[in-house]
This record gives structure tokens, sequence and C-alpha cells, in this order.
DNA sequence: AAAATTAGATACCGATCGGTGCAGAAGAAG
DNA sequence: CTTCTTCTGCACCGATCGGTATCTAATTTT
């Protein structure tokens, strides 16, 4: 996971992988079969692991909450000392080439069901009147997405975490942003 | 340039680059020495190209606007039809493995670079009274960049650029953000 | 203890990587 | 016409890519 997450899935070689893990090259592939799996799996670790920030902040009780936690979660991962700057579900493949393409794609699909989450649980805040009635679910998701995108590039870049708690201050400062 | 935005340093081969130049590999490296050298030219004629709305936003008489134009810009570009989505400024080489990794060093100073002049700017609005005295020039330049590269992020995962142009209408809802 | 499964190490597969050398064709300069 | 430069087309370099085969050592299972 850390090395997909440093290097990206096609900077990641077989070997720069199974020497991570300790094992041979035999095993990891009777174990997961191909590199496209074990980076799902790897992917389903960081899911759980590293970005279960974003599940837990799901279920904060009020949505200015659910932002705040979203965000703060987001500065927090990327920027966790002895793990790599970033996120995995960024820059593990935001642009590749043909062999790195249903990486990419897996990717689209995790940062787009993070979105449609959000903005559910955003519907969600609007229905029982915790955000204003006029408000819009899947302006206020994209827009929550954007900026955790921009902080993981930004962590990626080299932006320390308080600086970036910074930024995630002033982006909820106005919350709702309507 | 469109071939190393499209399918990110590490993902763009050699044969790619060349048939897309019309050129064969002998002339490329004649010209260019490398592919490195080459990846930087390619930089530069984006930063003079898609993505001239920087310098052009800094020129704008009011923070607010710089900070509009900004964001307009980066709404345009990464949404332009008939360019890769996206930016290359951004997926260029955001993660990479070892042979990737001068070209991420070069965008991560490229980003630097934009930060930086949007900080002066900022800075010097202050100086001059547009923007409050207490404001601060470096949160401002980091929130309106980290929002920028969200941006980039999510035109690359299909958002439409009216989905875009409404977050970024969202993010400057409240200039500034203090 | 014998048998069966797993893991290791290592060499190998075809394909592609970035980068180069060489032969020949085209064009400009004289 | 000759000479020089520059381009193309193409084969080639060593290295590495993802993925596999073999053979042996260790560990289970019975």
């Amino acid at each position: 996971m850390t090395v997909f997450w440093e290097q990206g899935y096609e900077g990641a070689s077989l070997t720069d992988l199974t020497s991570a893990m300790g094992v041979t090259r035999k095993s990891m592939y009777a174990a997961f079969g191909n590199k496209e799996t074990l980076f799902r799996k790897a992917l389903e670790r960081y899911t759980e692991g590293p970005a279960a920030y974003a599940a837990r902040a799901l279920e904060k009780p009020s949505a200015r909450e659910v932002a705040t936690a979203f965000l703060v979660g987001a500065v927090s991962t990327t920027t966790r000392p002895g793990f790599p700057v970033g996120c995995l579900g960024v820059q593990g493949s935001l642009a590749a080439g043909d062999s790195g393409r249903v990486a990419q794609d897996a990717l689209i699909a995790w940062r787009e069901d993070g979105r449609a989450r959000l903005r559910h649980r955003f519907q969600q805040a609007i229905d029982t009147g915790d955000l204003p009635a006029d408000a819009d679910a899947e302006l206020l998701a994209r827009y929550v997405m954007t900026v955790a995108n921009g902080i993981a590039v930004q962590a990626a870049s080299g932006a320390s975490r308080s600086e970036l708690q910074q930024v995630a201050d002033a982006a909820l400062r106005n919350w709702p942003p309507v």
C-alpha cells in the first residue's frame, strides 16, 4: 500500500512491491494474481485504514461537523509522519499510459464513491432541516471533495500539516458556502 | 505537451511522443537531448499557453479579481474541449518512481512558483489597503492554489466545466476567507 | 515418519523502455 | 555537379518491465 501510495501505480515496480512486502514474486502472484488486483487490495486497505476518516466523518451529527471532520481527516492523513505524503486515491494514478488505465479508472470510481456518500449525507441534512432547504447537496459534496483533493496535491508538494489546517479552516469559515 | 498532459511523464513513451510530434526519435534527441528536457520544454509551452491565465490573473486590479480570474482560468483550462482534462502541472508527475522524480520535482517547483506569485500579489494588495491589514497573504495564496489544484483533480475525474464553475464560485463567495 | 503443500531463490520469458548508430534521401550552398 | 547538413527509416543497444517456470528447503498435514 505504501509503495503504491508513494510511487503511484505505474511507478511501483514488482521488485519494489515484493521487496517491501518481504515476499517473492511467486508468492505474490499466487496470492493476488496480478498487479492490478494487488493495487485494488491496497486501495481497500487504504480505505479501511488511512482513509477511514471519511466514513467516520459521515457519521457526524451535523453537516458542518461532517465537512469539518472530512477536511481535518484529509489534512491529517495526507501529512502523517511515517507515511507517504498526499493521498493514494489521488496520486495513485491521476494520469497514466495504457498500462495504468485500470488503476486510473479504479481511483476515479473511488473518488466518485466518496463524493456520492457526501452528497447523500448532505441531502439527508437538507431533508432534516440541518441545512437550508435551498442548499445544493451536489454542489456541497463537490466543494468539500475539491478542497480535499487540493489538500492532497498540496501535501504531495510538501505543504506542512499546520499550513493545510489553516487552508481547511479557511474553506470552512462560511459554511455552507451559499 | 498534450501527450505529457494526458498520460503523465512516466506514462508517455518515446514512441507516443515522437509519433504525436510527427518526428523521428533521432530528430527529437538532436533537438532536445533527452526526455527530461523535452518535458521541461513542454511545461514551458504549457505555462505560456494553456496556463497563461495565471499570469493574466495576477495583473487584475484587485485581490478579489485576481482570485476570481485565477480560479475561472483553472476551470476553463482543465475542461477545455479538444485538450486533455486536468492540469499538466498537477497530473504530469504527482507520484512517480525513480525515473519520474525529476519531472516530479520540476512540477513541485512549478506549483511553488505560482503560489509565490499569488502570495506576492496578495501582499501587495494588503500593502495598498485593497485587503485588510490583518489578512495573511501566505494563507490566501495557499487557499486559492489548493482550490485550483482540487479543481484540476476533479476535472481529471470527469467533472464538467459548469460543475467546477459552481465550485469556484462557492470558494470565492466569502472573499477574503478570514 | 511419510506425504503434501507452501515458500524461497533464481533464472528466464517476450515485450517495451530510453537512447544510439548507420545508411540513404532530400535540400541548400558553393 | 559536388559537398555538406539534416532529415527519415530502421535496426539495435543494455536495462527493465510484468509475469512464469523450475528446483529446492521448510513447514504442515495425516
